[in-house]
Formats: C-alpha cells, structure tokens, sequence
DNA sequence: GCAAAAGTGTTCGTAATACACCCATGC
DNA sequence: GCATGGGTGTATTACGAACACTTTTGC
C-alpha cells in the first residue's frame, strides 16, 4: 500500500531532563551542545528519533550515548511541539525526565562525556524551550514524589533516613519533623533497616537502611504520603 | 542558516480520545475512519499535525472539524511512537484526551459527524494501537479524578449530587456511601445550591447544583480526596 | 565535657468511616 | 397509602500534626 501522501513529515526529537541529588540540593546534568545551531551552549541531552527506534528506545539510546547512563528511571514527561521552537526547521521534542544517583556515574560523567551537573537554581541557561521542560518535569517529580515513592531513585542503594529527609526536604523546599517523617516513611514497610552506621554525617553515626523491593514494586502504584500538607506545597 | 541535513522526517498525528457521561456509564466517541487504510472502521479522532500548528492547536483543530466541539477540557496524554503502530508509514501520535458533556452534543454530532458514542464496554474494536491508548486514558482519568475535580467537565451545568455520585461510581467501579459524598463533596466550597430541583430521576426531585467558578479554577490543583480509600481502587 | 546530629513517644485535633431514619411526591 | 429515590446527623476510629528530651561520640 502507499504511504500517506501529501502530508508533511517532521523532526522528532528526544530531550532528557535528568535529575540527580547530592545531598544538598537536586541537580541537572546538562551538555554542551555539539552542533548548530546554539554549538557549543548549555543543553539538554537530546537527539533525533530514528527511524527503526521506538520514543523509548530513543530516549535510553541519548542517555547512553551522551552520559553512560543506563538503567535509570526514564519517564516520558511530555511532547512540546510549538512551529517555532526551533529555529533552524520545526521540531517536535518528545521529553523524557530521568531520576540517577549521581555518585554512580559522578566521574564518568564529566570525566567522558564532558556533561556537567548544575545546581537547579544555579543552572546555566539552556537553549530553546527547554527551560520550559525542566519546570515541568520539576512539577512533575514533586507531583509524583508526594503520591510514589520515585525519589529513592535519586540515591544510592545504602541511603540513611536523615538523607532520605534531606532529600524530601529539598525537592519540596520545606522542612519536616523528623520524627513524624520517620514514622511515616517506616509505617509503608519499604525500608529494611541494616546493622551498619553511615559515620560521615555524624559522629554518633546514623543507621543505613535499603528498599524492600518486593514492597516497593508492590506499593508503588498506592498513593502514600510522604510529605505533610501537600496542599501547602506548590504542587 | 541550513536545515538538519540527514535527518529522517516522520509523519506525525494527534489522536483524541473524547469521554462523555450520559447518566449511567462512561461513554466514547468514535468516528468510521475516512481513509485507508482502515477505511471505515471505528477510530479514534484524529489527524497529521499540520506544519504551522502546534500539538495543542492540531488537537482543538481536529476535534472541531470531527465533532464540532470547542472549548472543551484537553489535555495531552501521552506520544505513542511504535515504528509498527502504522503500518502504512511509521506515524508518530501525540494522543490528547478530551471530557465533554455529552448531552450538550449528542444530536449534533451523529447528525452532522457521523461519530457515535459507544459505552466504554461495548466500544468496537478500533484501529492500531488505539485501544491501547484508551486503556493508558482510563487510567489517567481515574488518576486525576482521584485527586482533581476534573469530572464535573463530564456534567452539564446544572447537575444534581445522585447524578454526581453515579458518575464517581462509574468512573472508580465501586459504590459509595451517600451521606459521606455529600458531606465530602459539599465541605469543598465548589458547589452553589440553586432553589430548582430536578424531578427527572424522582418523585421527590434532587436539587440542582452548580460549580462555584471562582473556587473550582482556584482549588483545581489542590488534593482533594472525592473518592474513599483511593488505594484500594485499580489505580 | 561539650557540641552536633541521631533517635525515639505521647497527646491532641481533625477527618474519614460506618451506619439508619425521615421526607416528599407521583401514582 | 405506598413505593421510590432524596436528604440528613452522630458516634467511633484512625491518622496526621505538634512537640522535647536522651543518646552517642569525636574533638
């Protein structure tokens, strides 16, 4: 049979926000872009979609290429699709955010690659619209992280709960009693304390604990609180 | 400056799913497709994004021309991106879901449109992977109305709290004690009580209500708990 | 011995749940 | 007058919020 004639065919591109916690603020691994236009500035890791390639493939395919990065959570966010965003010729970009332990891949990363992790507040400016997608997949994440528990996946497999609060405590930009954040995020079984202490944050030491994955595939889909008043919160 | 030389070109299309609400059950509307391939059978609306449009205004642009609709609630779902979802040529689909009060469309559109609305359960089996997208709408509905009032865009203006009720009912599959929603739906400040009852569905009549404008727009975003014991609902 | 962070329990108020009867009307 | 669906209140429970002191240890 033919093929849809008369009908124009597009760019389609994959661009990937992708966040990392060092245990003082969230981040953006961003790359200096290869060719024109806008060479040489700021950007998102991104590519075009190939013709034998599914969006998702796509998306993991950039993130490997650009970064070494795989197996990490990967997420399609959104398609921004405006005539003009780019300016060379339309393109559509399908956006994918994606959650890494940044001290996996922290020397890799800059070491290969030559991307580099910002600060979120203090990021460079990105090209085109993409400061448009990094708010959305901020929003996205707090959205998500107030319902599912996805920001374990921004740290290391050992993680200790005053990290763990740490880490809430700045993707929702408040503070939280820790007493009531203990209990609550032990009340949803998806933490397996362990016999061993992370020394560097205190002298007294705090206890290590992992995800019960069985539980944690299990519940992801629940809706659970992790913050208090995710009304108060800009969600 | 020049174009991105090499790059492959694909088609790409908006495809809109469109939930309407008649009083008893979800429904969905469907058009017999124009073209081949698949001509004449049930699909989804939709369209190639045209060069000077964006997703949004493609979306609103093929709803109008199929149904005659405008200015309804859409929002975008998701990209399916499937290099077989085509088998004609590999199309990519940003997929937009839409809410509308059916009645307010009803004649209008099987007159005019030759679309129909089929009762999510006994829905014919549509093109591609269309269905797919269905199912991935479902789900996103449920998610959102869980948490968002969002259902009211399937009511009329006026609307009584039974008929409120049995479109949660329907929409989450479960019953709910009346006392408890009417308390529930109330104590949101997003109602306005009018002195008009509907005696359609009873001898005693159920009192109109209307949506608090000011209030909806300003608490859409808010959590709001519309449906008992969310966690234990398919969500 | 002191500074710095970790760990832990109780009280209180609010919100969700379960539950049953009366009301208005058309026939 | 009776059948049908509409409307309302209360008692109990469970959960989230507020809140302060003790423990450990490196210096």
């Amino acid at each position: 049979m033919q093929k849809y004639s008369k009908q124009t065919r597009l760019l389609l591109a994959v661009d990937c926000i992708i966040f990392g916690f060092d245990g003082e603020t969230l981040k953006l691994l961003l790359i200096k872009r290869g060719f024109q236009p806008e060479k040489n500035n700021w950007s998102l890791m991104g590519g075009f979609v190939q013709p034998d390639e599914s969006l998702d493939q796509a998306s993991n395919r950039i993130l490997k290429q650009l970064t070494g990065l795989e197996g990490v959570y990967l997420e399609q966010l959104h398609t921004f699709g405006n005539p003009l965003r780019d300016p060379i010729e339309r393109t559509i970009s399908v956006a994918y955010f994606a959650l890494v332990d940044i001290h996996k891949y922290e020397k890799q990363i800059s070491a290969d690659y030559h991307a580099e992790w910002f600060s979120l507040k203090r990021a460079p400016k990105i090209i085109f619209d993409q400061q448009e997608m990094v708010e959305l997949a901020k929003q996205r994440i707090r959205y998500k992280a107030a319902l599912h528990p996805i920001l374990f996946e921004l740290l290391p497999g050992k993680f200790t709960l005053p990290q763990l609060q740490n880490l809430y405590e700045c993707v929702f930009n408040t503070t939280i009693d820790k007493r009531n954040f203990s209990k609550r995020v032990l009340a949803t079984g998806l933490l397996i304390k362990l016999n061993e202490k992370d020394k560097a944050g205190s002298k007294r030491g705090a206890y290590y604990y992992q995800l019960n994955m069985q539980n944690y595939y299990a519940k992801f889909q629940a809706f659970m609180n992790f913050i208090p008043n995710p009304d108060s919160i800009g969600l």
